[in-house]
DNA sequence: AACATTTATTTGATGTGTCAACAAAGTACT
DNA sequence: AGTACTTTGTTGACACATCAAATAAATGTT
């Protein structure tokens, strides 16, 4: 072994946190596939729409609030729509934009999935861990998603 | 806001983890290939290959060590293989199989990515958290990377 | 009003991930 | 040797991600 990585407790931390994703994802993303037939780009798109106050979103709006850039959701929701998941309407108070609704289809999908997922987030991940493991890796990712935030001028 | 994600510790720690994906990942991925042009999968290969003791490895096991499924490797490995950034040689032992190593460009490539991701690692991820939280991830993620090892049969 | 600029979204090309089907070599059993 | 079974890896089809280019409506400026 080249001792590629390195004795560094940094180091050590980031790759715990990758080996969390391994272990972890996978997982998950087969139970919402196989148990209610939903990808995990199906999911988080319908979640975001569904947990949206107006039951209605503008692209923009939904992407901000799913972290995704505006391309990609613009495609997921092509594949969505024309499998009846979600619909697209004419906004009226901007031409350029539309607004995004759940179809019929995908509320009934959305509200049977969230609590099987749920269900299986509580088995795999939640009782791993201990109250006070949960709430420091809350304080964790708050503090790096902080830190990312503030000094995210990196490239060049 | 319809409620939709509850008010429960173990699911708020969940979407902690969750941002903390969102917001590390993406600037991380975009220093790997704006700065030694090599994406996420490349990486993963690259430095499977490299950190292996003979410099040479057979796909399943490369596959194994990175965590990934053997027909993902093998369109990746093509994909690199066409690059130049990896050969694929005859295996004498077994002639189903053969050797993945890295190409000379594959070698110089890893070589001059490795250092370069680890200080962005360190800068975005490791230098947001104290030595406890670090620990503190460290034994979260064993903690759920042993759980779900053990409960794994869970689909059906 | 006419112009350039910005904003919202879509599209196309290419790279990546997943799954199931396949082919061929190894292994075990008779 | 002959047969079935397993393992190893590849392929094809399709879903998804990324990026840059294109389109068109809104906005700002003169």
């Amino acid at each position: 072994m080249k001792t590629v990585l390195a004795n560094d407790l940094q180091v050590e931390a980031w790759m715990a946190f990758h080996q969390l994703r391994v272990s972890l994802l996978p997982p998950l993303v087969k139970n919402l596939t196989q148990k209610c037939g939903v990808s995990e780009a199906e999911y988080k798109v319908l979640i975001g729409i569904y947990s949206s106050p107006e039951d209605e979103i503008r692209p923009t709006d939904l992407a901000e609030k799913i972290g995704w850039e505006n391309g990609r959701l613009s495609h997921q929701l092509s594949r969505m729509e024309s499998k009846g998941l979600v619909d697209r309407r004419e906004c009226p108070v901007d031409a350029r934009s539309c607004y995004i609704a759940l179809s019929k289809n995908g509320r009934v999908k959305i509200e049977k999935t969230i609590p099987v997922h749920l269900i299986e987030v509580k088995r795999l991940f939640g009782e791993a861990l201990s109250p006070d493991q949960l709430k420091a890796l809350i304080e964790i990712a708050d503090a790096v998603s902080k830190h990312v935030g503030d000094i995210k001028p990196p490239i060049n």
